[in-house]
DNA sequence: TATTAAATTTAGATTAGCCTAAAATAAATT
DNA sequence: AATTTATTTTAGGCTAATCTAAATTTAATA
C-alpha cells in the first residue's frame, strides 16, 4: 500500500498546484497524461504519486479516470498559489521585473514555508487583489474571488472592454503583448472577425488598430464595459 | 568512486555554508563530527558527502583530517551567505521582523537561485553593508569586508565602544539582548570585571549600568572607539 | 462488434541523501 | 610504549521520486 504523506514536500506541492490548474480544463478529473506533461515527468511516475496523494487525502482518485482535489488538497494548492502571486507582485512592483520574468522566480519563492512571512508580505504590498498577469490572489483564508472575464475571442463585434488577464503565461507571449501595448488596463474594442482563420481587428485605446491572430485573442481576457 | 555534482543541490549548499562557518573555529580543516553536529545528521553521512564534494572540487579533503573549501567552494558558500544576509535585511527593514526571527526564514530564502533577483534585492535595500546582526554582506563578486570587532569580554576596564555584532544567533540570546537594550548601535563601556566568574559591569549609553555574565559578553562584538 | 490505438497502470530498477553497525584509524591515558 | 577511548570510515540498507519496459484497460476505428 501507499505511504502516508505528512508535510507536503516540494514535489507534492507542485503536483497539487498542477492539478488545481488543470481542473480548470478537466473538471471531471485530471488525467495522468496531462499531469505528466505539465510536470515534465513520465505518466508512470504520476500514477504512483497520485496513489500516495490519495492515501494522504489530498486527492480523490479513481483508477483510469483521473484525480480531483479534496478540500484539504484545494486548501494546500491555494496556499501555494497565494504565495506565488504575492511574490509576483513583489518582484514586479518592488524589484521592477517585467511581467514575463516574474513567473519563473515565483516558482521557487512559492515554496517558502512561513505563514507569517506570507501575511506580512501581503501587508507590505498593500493587500493586492491580483498579480501582474491579472490573476486573483487568494486571501489568507484561501478565499479566491474570480473576476468575470471573457476571452477577447468571445467578444462580439463592436464590444468594448479592458484587458484584465491572460490565459497563457509564457515569456514569448507576454513579450509579444508588451511590444504591442496589449498590457493590463488597456482599452480594446473588437472591430471585425475574419472567419477563415478566426483572427480579428482590434482597436487599442480608441486609437491604434491592429490585426491579431486567434491564437493571441483567445489568450487575452477582458472585462466587458457595461452598456449604457 | 564518487559521482560528480554539477548544480549544487540544497543539501550541497548547506554543507558548503556550514563548512565555511566552521572554518572560522577550525581553520586547519572542518571535522566530520562538527559538521555532522551542525547539520544534525550522522558522521557516516558526512564522510560520504564530503567525498562527493571533493570529487566536484568544492572542498579539499584528506581522510581523517577534515575538509577545507576550494576557491570554487568558497565562492559558492559566499553566494549563499550573501543571499541569506540580504534576505535578513529585507525581513527586518521592510517586513519588520525582529532580529531573532529573521534567521530561520532566511535559511529557506538563501536557496532561491537567481542572481538577477539577488542583485535587484541588493539595490532595493540600498546596498546594505551588514545584516540585522551586524554580519557583513558579501558583494556580488563575493568580496566580504570583515569589520574589526572584538568580543566585549576582551575589552579593558574603562574601554568604550559600540555594539556592532554578535557571535551567537539563537533567538533566546537575541531576545535577551533586546530586552536589555543591548541592540546594535548601543554605546557600551566596560566598568569592571569580576575575576571569579569572568562577569562584568557594563554602562549602557552613558546611563544605565548592568551586570552581564561571561556567557553574554563573550558573544557581543563591539567596535572600540578611537582614543583621543 | 472486433480490432487497433491510446492511455494508464504495474513491476522492477536507479539515484541522492540519509541511516545503523562494524571496522579502522587517530588521540588520549595509564 | 601499550592500552583504552574517541573519531572517522566502510559496508550494507532504506526511502522518495524518478525512470523504462511490459501488461492492462479504456477509447477509437474499421
Amino acid at each position: 500500500m501507499y505511504k502516508v504523506i505528512f508535510m507536503p514536500s516540494l514535489t507534492v506541492e507542485n503536483y497539487l498546484k498542477a492539478i488545481y490548474h488543470l481542473l480548470e480544463s478537466e473538471p471531471e478529473g485530471v488525467s495522468t497524461n496531462s499531469l505528466a506533461a505539465t510536470l515534465k515527468i513520465k505518466p508512470a511516475t504520476v500514477t504512483d504519486m497520485i496513489g500516495k496523494l490519495a492515501s494522504a487525502r489530498f486527492v480523490k482518485y479513481e483508477k483510469y479516470y483521473g484525480a480531483t482535489l479534496t478540500d484539504k488538497g484545494k486548501r494546500t494548492a491555494l496556499a501555494i498559489i497565494r504565495k506565488h502571486r504575492l511574490w509576483e507582485v513583489f518582484l514586479s512592483e518592488k524589484l521592477k521585473f517585467s511581467w514575463d520574468e516574474v513567473h519563473e522566480i515565483a516558482e521557487q519563492l512559492e515554496h517558502i514555508d512561513s505563514i507569517e512571512l506570507t501575511d506580512r508580505l501581503d501587508m507590505f504590498l498593500g493587500y493586492p487583489k491580483t498579480d501582474p498577469h491579472g490573476d486573483p490572489i487568494p486571501d489568507k483564508n484561501g478565499k479566491i474571488t474570480v473576476p468575470e472575464l471573457i476571452p477577447l475571442s468571445f467578444a462580439k463585434e463592436g464590444a468594448e472592454g479592458m484587458i484584465s488577464g491572460v490565459t497563457e503565461h509564457s515569456p514569448a507571449f507576454l513579450q509579444y503583448l508588451e511590444k504591442n501595448n496589449l498590457t493590463l488596463g488597456t482599452e480594446v474594442m473588437l472591430l471585425e472577425y475574419y472567419e477563415y482563420d478566426l483572427s480579428a481587428d482590434i482597436r487599442i485605446n480608441k486609437k491604434r488598430q491592429v490585426h491579431l491572430s486567434h491564437e493571441v485573442i483567445k489568450h487575452i481576457l477582458i472585462k466587458l464595459h457595461d452598456k449604457h
